[in-house]
DNA sequence: GTTTTTGCAAAGAATTTGCAGCTTT
DNA sequence: AAAGCTGCAAATTCTTTGCAAAAAC
């Protein structure tokens, strides 16, 4: 059972809490909206969330279900799975590579190293499936947006 | 310098003998398209290989460039930066962890590794900036697919 | 010559936004 | 009562598709 998306009382207090320190107002929308993100281990997009809480808020609009997660996503409460991508992006490099990523740019630069790619990984892995391919994304602040903290590239 | 996208020339032939194998034409475009792409050192999305070849074929459309990309993509001579996501997807799991994603279905599954957490980074990775998170992806195919290898979730 | 490809324009799909009325504090 | 929220509908953005003319083999 998973440790965070089970402790679920807490995790309720916590975001009645942030969205006081916050200023930000408790409505049934939002508290059923985080109720079901904790509730799922299959990381729903925005319209499953709102497919999902249909039964208990029959009248709750998909706009609204998009505000409240990218809210919770600014409080801290919750994560997008990858970061946000404006677009499809495509790479020339065939070979087996990794990337940092900047997080204020979104700049991303390949990287090579034998030894991440020949990582030891975690027996549970064969549990999942059959693996083929491991890709690291170290995610940071460039150089550059460490000069200029609002460029963007 | 690169390796593979600075040896142009037996790309390029790598490119016109696949296409002939695969029976697809070549075309200016197609050409123009894939030599843009293996010239760019920054992941670029569809719209700024569009940009950037209406020097050379001014009266290129972003959908031919969309459509050739997916092209060079199915004939393996170019990889997509992340796969394809239909949309946002968000996930209350607030600690560290890494994703196995099946190929197959899209499906993601969490796992925790404190070694993989831990690893040792490749020292190139401090002139790019600072590190902030590593996470780690895993592709292959989950065994569910394995099962039936056409199943969607 | 046949078949594929292109460019155009329009369709689709995911996400965001303006606004008037309603809820929370 | 004041401020912030919601639902609606329309707008935006990215990407895909149908089709007739054009190009490649």
């Amino acid at each position: 059972m998973k440790k965070t998306t089970s402790c679920y009382k807490e995790r309720m207090a916590t975001f009645r809490q942030a969205a006081k320190e916050a200023g930000v107002k408790l409505t049934p929308q939002r508290l059923e909206i985080y109720r079901q993100v904790l509730a799922s281990d299959n990381h729903p997009s925005a319209d499953e969330i709102h497919t999902r809480i249909q039964r208990k808020l029959p009248m709750i609009s998909l706009d609204t279900v998009y505000r409240t997660l990218w809210l919770l996503a600014d409080l801290g409460l919750i994560n997008t799975v990858n970061p946000r991508e404006e677009s499809i992006r495509f790479d020339a490099k065939l070979e087996e590579h990794h990337h940092f990523r900047c997080e204020t740019c979104g700049k991303i630069i390949d990287f090579e190293s034998a030894e991440l790619t020949q990582l030891p990984l975690p027996p549970v892995l064969a549990d999942f499936g059959q693996t083929l391919s491991v890709q690291i994304e170290v995610r940071g602040i460039c150089i550059a947006c460490q000069k200029t903290p609002s460029s963007k590239v």
